[in-house]
DNA sequence: GTCCAGGAGCCAT
DNA sequence: ATGGCTCATGGA
């Protein structure tokens, strides 16, 4: 990974940017920041812009990898490497999986598809949203909570108001009518609750790396709102746990259609089937196929 | 208008 | 253990 700090004072669209430079491929940004595991990115250009953590931050793909730039100074760039997951070895993630053909054709479509590695609050507060929800939907009421009660966070000159994910301690202070004018429906008072819980420490979302998958997921799902499959989100998406495999309809149609045609499987069954067939790295496995099953495979699925 | 969305919780079998 | 119902809201 190379840093350089823009020698260009005078710059007419930006000021006090810095910018680097990852160094890792393959990278399929797209795939990656709309795969259903981070809400916050949209295209802009030919890259992305988004927040992460108190950061604003444009992402362009590029010969070397990733160029990353964020308008404020930077001491180093640990948190976006990260959040990114660049010093991840796909080929080694690749080589775990099973001689599958399903699975080989869902890597050869997006052969740079990655899992990031997210702050668990703004993770576990995104999927207590997801219920029932398409992505866009969940995108513009994350949007709403962000704009009406995050902090707000540098942006470029000239550019639009961008604001942090809102910290359990300011959502746990919302009544449920401002949640509710979010859009979130029946989905509020289950993260008015996980707000309060975090905010108070119950759980300590820091201490959940130290503990096994099983027990982790446990304290998850000990909270309202949260049940396996968004439990397991957060265990991959934030935690990095590689064997969470969550199973939504989408996964679950996979399964069953694909791995299963014309046999009666129970959703334990298919859990099995998952936590053994897809090996070390089933949750990598797993995100391959929700973007394979969604995109390619779309119209004859459903 | 109808069906469905990165579900969970509750209740009746 | 398993199946059905309800919870909001808006896209397709």
């Amino acid at each position: 990974m190379s840093t350089n700090f823009p020698n260009r004072p005078s710059s007419p669209r930006l000021t006090r940017v810095e910018h680097t430079t990852f160094r890792v491929r393959p990278y399929d940004l797209a795939a990656t920041l709309n795969s259903g595991q981070a809400f916050r990115w949209r295209p802009a250009g030919a890259g992305f812009e988004g927040v992460v953590g108190r950061r604003w931050t444009r992402l362009e793909p590029c010969a070397e990898g990733i160029r990353a730039e964020t308008p404020a100074p930077v001491p180093d760039w640990d948190w976006l490497a990260t959040y990114l997951q660049v010093g991840e070895r796909l080929d080694t993630v690749l080589a775990s999986f099973p001689n599958d053909p399903i699975l080989a054709d869902a890597v050869r479509h997006f052969p740079g598809l990655r899992l990031l590695r997210q702050d668990p609050w703004e993770c576990l507060a995104s999927f207590i949203l997801s219920a029932t929800k398409q992505i866009v939907q969940i995108r513009q009421m994350i949007g709403l909570l962000c704009a009406r009660y995050g902090e707000p966070v540098p942006v470029p000159r000239g550019h639009a108001p961008e604001f942090a994910f809102p910290t359990a301690e300011r959502l746990a202070q919302c009544t449920e009518a401002e949640l509710r004018a979010c859009k979130l429906g029946f989905r509020a008072p289950s993260l008015r609750a996980a707000a309060q819980s975090v905010a108070a420490g119950r759980p300590n979302l820091a201490t959940l790396p130290s503990l096994e998958l099983e027990e982790a997921r446990e304290v998850l799902m000990a909270l309202r709102g949260v049940g396996r499959k968004i439990a397991d989100c957060v265990l991959l998406f934030a935690y990095g746990f590689p064997q969470a495999f969550p199973i939504d309809v989408w996964i679950e149609r996979v399964l069953r259609r694909l791995y299963f045609p014309r046999r009666r499987v129970t959703p334990s069954g298919l859990r099995r089937f998952a936590g053994t067939h897809f090996g070390p790295r089933a949750g990598y496995a797993q995100q391959y196929l929700f973007h394979y099953i969604r995109t390619v495979d779309r119209q004859r699925s459903r």
